[in-house]
Parts: C-alpha cells; structure tokens; sequence
DNA sequence: CACGTTGTATCACGCTTGTGATAGAAACCA
DNA sequence: TGGTTTCTATCACAAGCGTGATACAACGTG
C-alpha cells in the first residue's frame, strides 16, 4: 500500500545528510549534488524538496537551532525549579545543562561542528545572519535565566552582576565548545566539561 | 632605475589583499582569481609567487599566525617584568594584553575575523591543520605565562589551579573575540573587555 | 478508466574554479 | 651586446557548481 512520500520526513533526511556531509568535509563542500549523493537521493528529487540552495541551506541552520534549542528547553523543563534542590546541585544542574552545548559525544561534537560551520558561515551569508543573530540572543536568553535562578535560590554569590556574568559564562561556553571541538589534542572535552563546573563553583556564596 | 621586484614584499600584498577579501566576502571567495583582482595583479603573476592554492592559503594563515603573535610577544616585553607594578595594575596590564585578541578596532576585528575562517577552515584542511594546531597551543602557552606571572608576584589569589585558569581565561578569550566578531550588536567589542577585565578582576587575593 | 498531483531522473547551459602551458616583455649580468 | 633570469599576461582545459527545462513513472482521485 504505497504512498505518497511525507516531505517532511524527506526533507529531514536531507539535512541530516548534509550535516553528516559538514562534519566529515565542511560546509563549503556540501553542494547539491554531494549532500544529494549522501542522502542516496538524485539531485532532480532532492531540488523537488528544497526550491533552491540558499534554501536548503537556511532550513538545515533552522533544523539544527531548532533541534539544539529544543534539548535545552526540554533540560530546563526537566529540571523544573531549582530550587527544590540543595545549592552545590543547583550549580552541578546547570552546568550539567550547558554541557549539551559542549562536544562531550559524537552527536554533541556534530552539533558543535556544524554550528560553528554554520555561523561561520552567516557572517557572508545574509540569508543565514538572521539565523545566527537568533541563535546568539537565544543562548544569551538561555543563561540568563539559569543565572537567575540559581541567584534567585541564593546558590551564587549575592551583588552579582548577571548581565556581566551572562556574558562571560556564555563567551566560557562557546569559547570551550570551540576549542573542544576543533582542537580536541590540545583541549579535551572532559577537561573542557571540568573548567565549565569549576567556572559555576567559583560563583558559589562565601563559606560563612 | 628599476630594479627586480621585492618577492617578499609581494607576497605581503597579496596576503593583504587576501585577508581584505576573507573579511569582506568570507574564506571561501578567495579565489587566485579575486585576490588577484584585489592586489591589482595577473593571475598570472601572482601565481609566479604562488605554486598553488593551497601554498598560498597556507602561506597566508602562517602570516597572520605571526603578525599577531609577534604582536602578542612584543607587548609581554613592553610590560617587562610584571613584578614591578602594583598588583591591581598588573592584573589591569593581563587584560590590556588580552585585548589584543578582541575585535576592539578595524584591525583587530579584522584578524580576529581572518582567524575564525582559518581555524575553522583548519578542520578539514590537512594543510592548515598544524598552523591551527600551533595557534592553540601557543594560546594557551601565552595565558600560561601571564597567569603564572600574576600567581608569582602575588596579584592573584593563591593556591589556583594555573592549568585550569589557563583553559578557562582562553576560553574565555576566545568566546569573547568570536561573539564580538560575528555578533557585534549582540555583544559590543567594550562590553566583551569589560568582561574580560572583570574576569581578571575575580582572581584577584581577598582583601585581608 | 482518465486526469492532476507528486516524485524521480536527466540533459544542457552558463559560470567559476585551479592549473598546465606558453609567449613575450623587463631587468640584470657578462 | 647577447644571454639568463625574473616578471607579467593570456589561453585552454577539465572539473564542479546552481539552476532551468523537460520527460516520465508513480500515485491518488474523480
């Protein structure tokens, strides 16, 4: 009983091989036919799913913001409210959560890869800078509110600066997830995965 | 009175010509033929300085690698021995060093920017893979040695884990330089040296 | 059954790419 | 001056690119 293909399904198939594609070669040689090709696709079928490259190219960045953003929400929800545990947990839950962001797996160091590719590649790419704009605000926004809440439960320091804090915890993040991902010999993830929890315990309430 | 052409000199132009079109159009339009266009010269000529592509790409990288390291060097000696100056000078000297790598002017958004497409562009380029390699190393070597100088002379808190604050402050750096260079409307270049200067400011011994 | 939609597969076109080959001008040296 | 090296300039080629056009099978629907 065949039946009509379902184009999302398709179409996510497609990106999925071209990330693949990102990861193993980079995103500049992930063309048409290529990503077609790895997606055992013919380039006739896969532009009858994607009306152009610029278009296959903005739904790719779209799907892996949209797949990475959502783990983080659904962590967050997980989570629930802080402040139900005690403090040293509170700060353990949140970098637990922020170390979705950091290449600890191969699909977390696939998610990593292709971002960096990907905003990278926005700087030039007007149809991609909205994209990354998002992405930037969106994780800003992200740490933000985990700093609030472990402020709000007391289980950082009090007088902090949050806005100053957000930026500097979201700059560690990426700057570790960046190093980790490229350059694994010199940084390795768990090493990166350590500095970020001692980063949230040097946050931790004096002693007394 | 003209004389044969300074190859050195040559190849430095076409290197700038180079980094204009990366920070303009992005690494992956830097073509023999646009570089050429950009340095005012034949392609044919610029391949007389050039074998390959791949020569010049790496000739390029190298270049940037020591203009801004051999900058980095050159201001560790201006401060001299850190030792002579008061401990909240010395830590302000550290972020003033560091700032080397944030996008804070033309020039240094410019090699920051030239930065992240090479070491991105590292990953899948064999080529480019040990200059990459190189940078991260000496990175961290240079944080090393300022941290270790501040622990030293007594103007941070003892008893740190240098190895650990090293990772962190590059880090650090880095996510600063990357978010103030692709995002400046997210993350203004000031605000990420404040925050680099606040970063500093948090090693600081305690008061007593 | 017939007809419109959906999906697959190919061809051709214009463009850009790196590179090999070549020719000739310009500069230097004997 | 003649000869060698350095430098500039151009052509041709094969390869890859995105894309428009088209043909045809597969499918669902009336």
């Amino acid at each position: 009983m065949p039946k009509y293909v379902d184009p999302e399904a398709r179409r996510r198939e497609v990106v999925d091989a071209l990330f693949r594609v990102v990861v193993r070669e980079g995103l500049q040689r992930a063309s048409l036919r290529v990503v077609a090709d790895e997606a055992g696709l013919n380039i006739g079928s896969l532009r009858h799913y994607f009306a152009s490259q610029q278009d296959l190219m903005e739904f790719a960045m779209r799907s892996m913001l949209e797949r990475v953003g959502g783990r983080l929400l659904r962590r967050v929800e997980e989570i629930g409210t802080l402040a139900e545990h005690p403090a040293d947990e509170q700060r353990r839950l949140a970098a637990d959560l922020l170390c979705e962001l950091l290449p600890l797996d191969e699909r977390r160091r696939a998610e990593v890869t292709v971002f960096i590719d990907f905003v990278t590649a926005a700087r030039t790419n007007p149809a991609l800078d909205g994209l990354a704009q998002e992405a930037a605000v969106g994780a800003r926004s992200l740490v933000r509110r985990i700093l609030a809440r472990l402020d709000e439960s007391g289980a950082v320091r009090p007088g902090l600066d949050l806005d100053q804090e957000t930026e500097r915890l979201a700059a560690l993040v990426d700057g570790l997830g960046l190093g980790a991902a490229l350059h694994p010999d010199v940084l390795a993830p768990e090493t990166a995965a350590s500095v970020l929890y001692a980063h949230l315990e040097s946050l931790r309430p004096p002693a007394a």
